[in-house]
DNA sequence: TTATAAATGAAAAACATTTTCAATTAAGTA
DNA sequence: TACTTAATTGAAAATGTTTTTCATTTATAA
């Protein structure tokens, strides 16, 4: 279930961070795209609406959603974003032509994590999981 | 099966490129290393067998082993670093404290990628899977 | 050897991210 | 409503990483 931008910004103020306009303009942008954005991305979007908002709010908003666990991070090459997160555990399949994120749950990963942690010795704390591809609307052009 | 130094430097002559004693430097580093190195950390290691050599070589050396994809990358949190690629399709495992790197084959997401693609739309046409843990050495500190 | 294109290293440029700090402001309190 | 105060903000500087530029050097083939 994706949280609404209500949603995260009365779990801000439980947690004792201010309501700012700025991290409002933060999470609506998050909340309203369906892609996973970079930094200097997300602070061009919400300059349209607050142009006098600095890049180093952006980035300590993003920090601050990261840890609450409210957002996670996208990877695709040497780039990476972020993007909503959804409550639990769960996954990202990227389209690399737009950027767009479909969240899935189901990674199903314990068999080859518990063969993995016998034949190697490892402890294994947890995994990075992410599908690549071309979303429905990105499979015509090249 | 982790190709040798040797192995790799007839491949890159094979392909045109030159062998010079820094790229023999780097690959030597690289091989002999079980851990992920990030560039610099590489040009550290490679720097005391061959002090002369700069940043930028390990640079564009790297990404000339990743191109033929002779390395590959590792990913760990913000940082990421390189590590000898084996033949075929292999995924990680890695130390979040030393940061060892174990290879491994056989991760088996055929099943989910179809399912995903059904339900998505998506034309998925690769995937990111690493685990995190603690190597048998790592295990018993902090 | 020699010729030559490829490769190198230093320095500068380009980016991304973080730190610093004075000014501003949200939110609780009187 | 008007304070008070600690949190927050934005500009600028600092930091760190990666790339570009360019003159010099060098591996390789003739």
């Amino acid at each position: 279930m994706r949280p609404s931008a209500k949603k995260i910004a009365s779990l801000l103020s439980q947690k004792g961070y201010k309501l700012t306009a700025q991290r409002r303009a933060v999470i609506d942008v998050v909340v309203n795209s369906h892609e996973h954005l970079a930094p200097a991305a997300l602070y061009e979007r919400v300059r349209r609406t607050h142009p006098a908002i600095g890049l180093v709010t952006v980035y300590r908003t993003l920090e601050m959603l990261h840890e609450l666990g409210l957002i996670c991070r996208v990877h695709r090459g040497e780039k990476h974003g972020y993007t909503l997160a959804p409550s639990g555990h769960h996954h990202h399949l990227v389209c690399t032509e737009c950027g767009t994120v479909a969240d899935f749950t189901g990674c199903d990963l314990e068999a080859l994590q518990q063969r993995l942690s016998q034949q190697t010795g490892f402890k294994i704390e947890g995994h990075l999981l992410q599908f690549l591809g071309y979303c429905r609307d990105c499979q015509g052009g090249t």
